[in-house]
DNA sequence: CAAAGTCTGTCCGCTGGCGCACAGTTTTTG
DNA sequence: CAAAAACTGTGCGCCAGCGGACAGACTTTG
C-alpha cells in the first residue's frame, strides 16, 4: 500500500484531484498530538495516510470516550464541511504517521462547488454517523472483551502492519473503561492465541478469530463505510 | 406555538420556502408507526411539527438503543440528504402528531441547488452527529437516573405540553435498559417532586430540577443545536 | 361488564465492571 | 547507569444494573 494513499483522495474525480493537488500539504503527526480541541474550529482538514486519529468526547468530570476512529479511509475535520466549524470533540493522534492537509478555505470552496466531490464528502459524513451510532450501541450493550476486539480490528484496518502500537492504558482511555478490564480482555485473547502483546505493542495473530469475538458493531460500521465510499477501480 | 411549526422549515430563506411550499404534504403520524426500517431507503424526508420520532439501532440479538430524537426542531431521513439513502437505523414514531413530508426527489433537488438551504441542512446533520456522540458517551458513563432525566427533557423540548405520553416500558426500550431500572428512576424523581406519573403519562413539574439531575449530555447537545441552527427572528 | 392484555411495583440472586491499592517489570531520562 | 516514570499483573470489596418471577392495578376489547 502506497504510504501516501488515502481512500477519499483516491476516490476523487481526476479533474478535482488536479485542482486539489497544489493545495495538499504533507504533514507528519506525532503520537499524542491534538489536532483540535473540543469547541475549537480546525484550521484545516486532514486526510490521514499512515496516521490514525481518534475522535473523542470528554465529559466535564474528566471521563471520556472515543466515538470514531479516522485513518486512511477518511478525513478529520468534518465540521468544516458540514459548516458548523467547531464540534464538542477532540481529535487526538493515536498512531504517529503521515497525512495530507487541506486548508479550511480550500475545502470550503470544494463544498461550494458541489457535485461529485461534495457527494463523496457527504457520504463519508454519513459513514461517520453510522460509526458513532454503532459506538453508542456498543457502549450500551457489549462487554469490554467485545469492544476491545472491535477496537483492535478498527485499528488494524487503518494500519499498515498487524502490530498496533498502543498501550492497554491508552485503549482503556479510548473505550472509557478501566485499564484492568482491558488487561483481562487482552490476556484472554492472548491465551486464545489471537494476539500477542508486550508493553505498548499488540500484535494480531488471528484476525478471523478476533472478528468472531468482536460484536457485530465492527462489521456493520465497516460494511456501511464500504457501501458509502466505494473503492476506486485502480489499485 | 403554531402546530404547523418546524424550526428547519422556519429557517428557510423566503425564496426557497416558496419553492418548497407546493411540495410539502401534511401527514399525520400514529404512535408506533415505523417511518423506515434499518437498511431501507426512505422515500421522503419528514419535518415533524407535533410528532416526535426516535431513531434507534437494533442489534442482531434483539437489543436496541435510541441514538437520536427528532421533533419539530429537525428532520427525519438525513441519509437522503447525505446521499447514502439507507442507514442501519429504524425511525419510529414515539409521539403521535403531525408533520410535513417532502419527497426524496424534491429534497435531493434542493441539495443539488446548494447554497443557504444546503448549508442549513448540513448544519442540522452536524447537530445530529453531536446528539449521537453525546448519546454514546452517556451510554458509557452515566446512570439510568441521569439518562432518564435527559430523555425526559429531550422529549419535553419537542413537545407542546409538559406531559409526556410514554410508558416506562417504552422509555426502557429507548434507553436500552431494563424497565425496572426506569421504574426506580421515575419513583425517585416523583418522590423529589420533579415529576408526577401515572400509567403511560409522565408530567414534568419541575423542569429546572430535572435539568439538575440530568447529565451534561442534554445541555451540550441542545446548546450545539442552537448554535448550529439559529432561531429565525420572526415568531 | 367480564376477560384479556398491558403497565407498574417489588423481591431475589448474580455478575460485569468499578475504585483502590500495590508489586513487578520495562522504558525513558538526567 | 542510576533514578524516575510508565506500563502491566493481581487481589479485594463494592455496587449498578441484569435476569427472572410474580402480584396488583389500570385499560382495552369483545
Amino acid at each position: 500500500m502506497d504510504p501516501r494513499y488515502n481512500q477519499l483522495l483516491a476516490a476523487l474525480p481526476d479533474a478535482e484531484w488536479a485542482r486539489w493537488r497544489a493545495d495538499l500539504e504533507p504533514v507528519t503527526l506525532a503520537y499524542g498530538q491534538v489536532l483540535f480541541e473540543s469547541g475549537s474550529t480546525p484550521g484545516s482538514v486532514l486526510f490521514p495516510t499512515s496516521a490514525v486519529v481518534s475522535l473523542s468526547y470528554m465529559t466535564r468530570d474528566g471521563a471520556s470516550a472515543e466515538f470514531a476512529v479516522v485513518g486512511n479511509e477518511g478525513l478529520v475535520g468534518i465540521s468544516l464541511i458540514l459548516g458548523g466549524n467547531a464540534m464538542p470533540s477532540r481529535a487526538l493522534v493515536q498512531n504517529a504517521g503521515q497525512g495530507w492537509r487541506l486548508s479550511g478555505t480550500a475545502i470550503k470552496a470544494a463544498v461550494e462547488r458541489g457535485g461529485a466531490v461534495l457527494n463523496l464528502l457527504l457520504r463519508y459524513a454519513q459513514s461517520l454517523i453510522v460509526q458513532t451510532t454503532t459506538t453508542a450501541v456498543c457502549n450500551r450493550h457489549h462487554s469490554i472483551a467485545q469492544q476491545f476486539s472491535r477496537r483492535l480490528l478498527m485499528g488494524l484496518d487503518r494500519s499498515q502492519s498487524d502490530e498496533l502500537v498502543m498501550t492497554q492504558e491508552a485503549v482503556a482511555n479510548l473505550l472509557g473503561v478501566r485499564r484492568e478490564g482491558v488487561t483481562a480482555a487482552a490476556q484472554a485473547l492472548q491465551h486464545a492465541g489471537m494476539i500477542r502483546y508486550r508493553r505498548g505493542h499488540i500484535e494480531v495473530l488471528d484476525r478471523r478469530g478476533l472478528e468472531g469475538r468482536a460484536c457485530e458493531c465492527y462489521a456493520v460500521s465497516k460494511r456501511e463505510y464500504q457501501r458509502l465510499v466505494p473503492m476506486p477501480q485502480a489499485a
